[in-house]
DNA sequence: TATATTCCTACTATTCAGATAGGAATATAG
DNA sequence: CTATATTCCTATCTGAATAGTAGGAATATA
């Protein structure tokens, strides 16, 4: 159960292996390569991560991705929206009444806090402290 | 991301209506109407949470289900296990090493904590909290 | 112009949650 | 002993989501 999933891990080895390397950049293939990520599908999760502005990336010959701010400075709760979206662990997070049982729905201020806590704690650390272990 | 199971959400409406009538029984097809929860479904929910200790059973006619213990002794996450079995953000919880990037996989203690977080989250409320609101 | 790269769109495969179906086992009432 | 109401067991179907693949357009450099 709440199971993170194979994107958000790869997109976390990646940012690391891009945190590593100050001011040079790496291609994607370059990435891929030393975290083991399938190539192709790396593409993608570097996408929503420069769609975030989490990291830059220059086309072309040369090209490559780069951080975009001090790994200190990056959360791993940006990290974990960027890739797979707002935590939501009940549907009705934002809009009161989207479940089932719509206004009286006890159970719902008890999710609610479940993101809190979540999302206080995946704000706390930043992605120098998880690369760094 | 982070979205709790139609299963989980069931299963907790279910035992709040078991909670709400102290001594009586109720069937099955009776929690499935008042809850709004496919009768059938709901029978597989039931027998987990009889597995685990929750609620206990009668078979044959007058039979039913009923609370094995008081409301404000079960946790939020002794029903959340009994459904959808321990918090796993990664498969290495517990094996060290199961995921791809064996011994020195920094992110680990990240999700540890996380999972640590969480299930101190669930231990903390009772059924009786969640289900009075 | 050749080459290396990001970027975009579409497709496939696999897995899993949600739900349904049918009936066996079991208890009660009459 | 029989009819009935229930839990309990096993198998199956379906739709959605995740993981991964494929091909090529756009773009920058040398
Ligand atoms: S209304 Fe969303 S959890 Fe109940
Ligand atoms: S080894 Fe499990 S998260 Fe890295």
């Amino acid at each position: 159960m709440f199971a993170v999933s194979a994107r958000t891990q790869y997109a976390i080895r990646a940012m690391s292996c891009l945190a590593k390397r100050p001011d040079r950049s790496a291609t994607a293939a370059e990435i891929a390569l030393a975290e083991s990520i399938p190539a192709k599908y790396l593409e993608g999760i570097l996408s929503r991560l420069k769609a975030s502005g989490l990291i830059e990336s220059e086309r072309g010959k040369n090209g490559g991705y780069s951080m975009a701010k001090d790994p200190a400075a990056i959360s791993m709760l940006e990290i974990v929206e960027a890739i797979d979206g707002r935590i939501k662990p009940v549907t009705c997070v934002d809009a009161p009444g989207a479940c089932a049982f719509g206004g009286d729905c006890h159970p719902r201020n008890f999710w609610i806090g479940l993101k809190a806590t979540i999302d206080a704690y995946l704000a706390e650390r930043t992605l120098k402290d998880v690369s760094e272990g």
